[in-house]
DNA sequence: ACCATTGGTTCATATAATAAACCGATATGG
DNA sequence: CCATATCGGTTTATTATATGAACCAATGGT
């Protein structure tokens, strides 16, 4: 591996339940030698993409990357439009919604709404990793995406995060099939138990799917009319999002 | 310098008047060789850093930088409370508001806003890099750097924006010693010729100076009382923003 | 007082980065 | 319509750079 994609996977360590890391975890954590990891992690606070807090001296991100985000949120502007649709889906359905983002073949949270309806809801967490097999968000971007990346996640063995979570590939590429018939995607209870979420993909410059709108509600909440409200809102919003993004449906899947 | 520098000294040539940029371009720019910059470039976009659009392949920041941006708003969430701020203070005021961030010895626009209350109004530009010596923001922060920020600044040679840039380092750090008695800094078309602003520095996690707010208004329409209103707003809202951040005053300058 | 950690540093070694030349494709323009 | 320039991308011998085991100094817990 080069040496910039040692230093860059270092910064996908960082996670909203690990905000801050030190020197050595950062070494056991990467596989690396520290020596190497004291060097990269210096190259990357030098440009802003960490900085070094308190006096334990652990890493985290750092300014830098708000420079890059501003500038990405002015051509791309993804997460500003998310944001109003997400926050006014989630008063309209009365549940939590979020949307996703695809980027190097990892699907994480980019943001997301509560609704102060009920005092039950589903939590999120910010910029975390969704698995593309347990979530609706995952199956309904899979569903579009190319066949390499489909192969490459679906040769990999599959977590089962619970009894629930379907793990079997096969089954799988039915369920992309079923999806890109209906036009979304639903998991009851395959990332988190009690989770009820539908999901629909989300395009932008043409017929490529840069992500998902979801609405992810409590299981025992979910009955035969929130649930067809839901279908409905999340596709109708998703697609609102993709006509502003300047994206468009594919006539068939597999866009590349 | 390391291979790891260079790759992320590429990202610093994106810029709102520059937001993609092809493999012969960034070579030109950067002073580096065309097959290292592929390389590099391939590494930045294999990590979702950049990413490369259209038929001419030009590359462009890439969706990778959100997942970080996101987290980082999670832990030092400037932005999101810098927004609320600058858009209630620009109606307040009646002119454009703006927050920049310092980042490895430089200083960009983290967000912005305008009034409607008149027809001319002065404009940002998204991410844009503000010299120190030349704007309010700089001059702010540059008051409670660190010396060896303060010198790196000074012993280059100054660019003179405009007839009325102040480039003079002895006469500079006369006016860092004013804006740490007086509490904001001013500067009169040192940086557009027909921009009058004041600013305020922001800080946060301790004593440390990590951006400024600042007021900016068209020349001819700041008379007494107006920039009265300016420099007592701006220093309030900046120790609003200050606390929230959970920082404080230094009780002297140079908080390094 | 000790041992186990931590972040950080050193330097001989080995590996990965580099740059000139080259390729094919596309566009430009006479 | 052909000649030329420029583009993104690739190759390969050369060279500079990254690496990692061992080593500090400092901190903290037992």
């Amino acid at each position: 591996m080069g040496t910039t994609s040692k230093a860059l996977s270092l910064l996908r360590l960082f996670s909203s339940s690990q905000p801050e890391i030190g020197l050595t975890e950062l070494s056991r954590q990467s596989g690396m030698n520290k020596a190497t990891v004291y060097r990269l992690m210096s190259d990357l606070a030098e440009h802003g993409f960490v900085e070094q807090v308190g006096a334990d001296r652990m890493y985290r991100i750092g300014p830098g990357v708000m420079r890059l985000a501003v500038l990405r949120e002015a051509t791309v502007p993804l997460r500003s439009i998310a944001k109003e649709h997400v926050r006014s889906l989630a008063e309209e359905i009365g549940e939590t919604t979020h949307v996703s983002q695809v980027s190097s073949g990892e699907l994480s949270t980019l943001t997301y709404a509560y609704s102060a309806k009920h005092g039950t809801r589903v939590t999120m967490e910010d910029a975390e990793r969704l698995p593309f097999h347990a979530t609706s968000s995952g199956l309904a971007v899979l569903t579009y995406s190319n066949a390499a990346l489909v192969d490459a996640i679906l040769s990999k063995p599959l977590d089962k995060r619970t009894p629930h979570t379907i793990v079997d590939p096969l089954q799988i590429r039915g369920e992309l099939k079923r999806i890109s018939e209906r036009g979304y995607a639903e998991s009851v209870s395959g990332f988190e138990q009690d989770v009820h979420s539908v999901a629909a993909p989300i395009f932008a410059g043409g017929v490529t799917v840069c992500g998902a709108l979801a609405i992810a509600a409590p299981v025992g909440r979910v009955n035969g009319a929130l649930r067809s409200r839901m279908i409905a809102a999340v596709q109708d919003r998703a697609r609102m999002i993709t006509d502003i993004m300047g994206g468009a449906m594919p006539v068939s899947p597999d866009s590349a």
